[in-house]
DNA sequence: CATGAATGAGAATTCATTCAT
DNA sequence: AATGAATGAATTCTCATTCAT
């Protein structure tokens, strides 16, 4: 038994993998968030017992879906963190991730949740907090961000604008405009 | 069949209607939101009909025991709306109706959903809607608040602020510090 | 909502629970004791609900089929305890419970068992215990049965035989032979 | 391929076969005696392919578990079997088997059950039987025993008495309660 | 020989809603 | 009006065994 971080899966081990993830996706995308691995088993033409295997319950499938988008944000913060321009910056970080959100059913699950089935996505998130943490002391001290919020705090504020925006009808003006205010309520008072 | 607004009761129907409304509350207050109307009436002593009677389902159940905070939120929206200082007022309709949905689990469902299951709750949110609406344009006029919210606007973000809140832990100081960011989410840009 | 000991059921319900124990026992009759409640809803024209709703588990099914065994056991040791020959009363009353236990799949597993689903069981075994243990009494005295056995003990032995009978062929003659063993290994040392 | 009649098997597989008993006992002096091949597998940190090569199923590995206890116990019964007091050396042997039925999980299955899927259990379970058969002719000629048991009869009746002691709690006196009961109920009626 | 991914039937249980009583 | 029995699809998860690598 060899011991390494990432173990490499065998061939067809990783096409099943693949697919029943592309399945999830598609599940997503037609607004179906309930990721009921039967379902997605039966659909990816694969046996209830393999999605286990790869995914032991639907937050973890949830999260191995969204850990491409959460590595993309996660890189976007870092970048962000060192920007010329921090609150432009965070703004843009911002709009990223409610774009992202509003996009893929699922994703402000995995980043406004206080916890995470698998390790990884735990792994992102810090990374994620520690540059977003970053990027708010800087845009705090410009005197731009009020000082009392952490990377968490944006994290659940960001899940609630795409809650606003998800419980009713959001043309790209709304969500324009909700964005906005997400910002702005990140002023000092 | 009598004619009639407000359909007068029989003495035992009214009796049932108020034991199972007590038991959704306290269900609620519980923690548990999942209104299940076979628990529902167990709980209450009455037979699962007749829940179903009263109420056509969950919705209908949430929305009668959120319908009397709504009625008072909808009765501070009126008053507020003709206060001599309509931010103040604002940020202070903000607050109650934040803590309510804080305390009240299901009220900030109901609060935010584009539709209804029952006329009444319609109703009241129009009538709460029309309130706030003359406040929000008070308020806009005075520069206070930007002009692109309308008042299903300021719902839909209170339901967001709550569900930030709900998601994680949420002591006082952070139900004050999301409200904060609430009302200040509102300023003109 | 009534109260009493004996809710008596609408015929309907009446009708499906008989349905429902008449196909428990063509089961266990059959050979197969592990009374799967789904199977046993198939084949009794019923759905699973209405199973669960007569029996919450597997273990309350099983005591309910064995429950008319076990009152008549409970009657046998009643009249046992009175008799005038306590030890031939006793003996009669082994060959009775083994003939049972052997024929009624689970009826040894609800008489062997130290604890019960339903309450009915745990009075019904307490009936027993009690008659029996006054009838070991009086065996004891006569000096016909060792003083360190008690009802239970019985309870258990009995489920001993019958499960070393059931691991193999038995046919007449030996459950006779390991009956008789059964009522020797009482015997004072 | 080579002729054998023990195979010898190659160091690795050796040590593979070593290390899969050893979890599975451990897995039943836990008080599991499920044996999942699987968990096994895992927690000899084997491939579950390996276990079914080397055990074809539950019940061979159950059997290669309790070969030593078994043939243990033959070599008693074969030493019982010229004892100087037949009577005195069955009872031992009954003690011994009942302890070691109860504190190995699974031996008691495999003494009791008529068939095995090892041909060495049978072996050991007929060299056993041969020994016993030969020391329960030896009490019988002494009046001590009664005739009409045969080995099986033995064993199953140690399986019944250990599956007695385990339905219920089985403090030591109890165990030397029912062990007593066991081999007075071997006495000529 | 060893591996461990894959299988997929199957088991247990729940719950929203209907409708006969 | 009230009752609550019945429904049964749906969901979650397990595990013995096979077989491609």
């Amino acid at each position: 038994m060899k011991s390494r971080g990432e173990t490499p899966l065998r061939a067809d081990a990783a096409r099943n993998r693949e697919r029943v993830l592309r399945i999830a996706r598609e599940q997503l995308a037609a607004g179906d968030d309930s990721l009921q691995l039967n379902t997605i088993a039966r659909l990816a033409g694969v046996g209830v017992g393999t999605v286990y295997r790869h995914f032991p319950g639907r937050q973890a499938l949830l999260e191995a879906v969204s850990s491409a988008s959460l590595e993309k944000l996660a890189e976007r913060a870092e970048s962000a963190a060192t920007g010329a321009e921090p609150l432009a910056e965070l703004h843009e970080l911002l709009r990223f991730a409610l774009t992202r959100a509003l996009n893929e059913l699922g994703f402000a699950e995995v980043l406004e949740s206080p916890s995470a089935a698998d390790a990884r996505t735990t792994a992102l998130k810090s990374r994620f907090d520690r540059a977003l943490g970053k990027l708010l002391r800087r845009a705090t001290q410009d005197g731009h961000v009020r000082a009392d919020l952490r990377a968490s705090d944006i994290r659940r504020l960001l899940g609630g604008t795409t809650h606003a925006l998800r419980c009713g009808p959001h043309p790209p003006r709304l969500v324009k405009t909700y964005l906005s205010t997400l910002t702005t309520s990140l002023r000092p008072t």
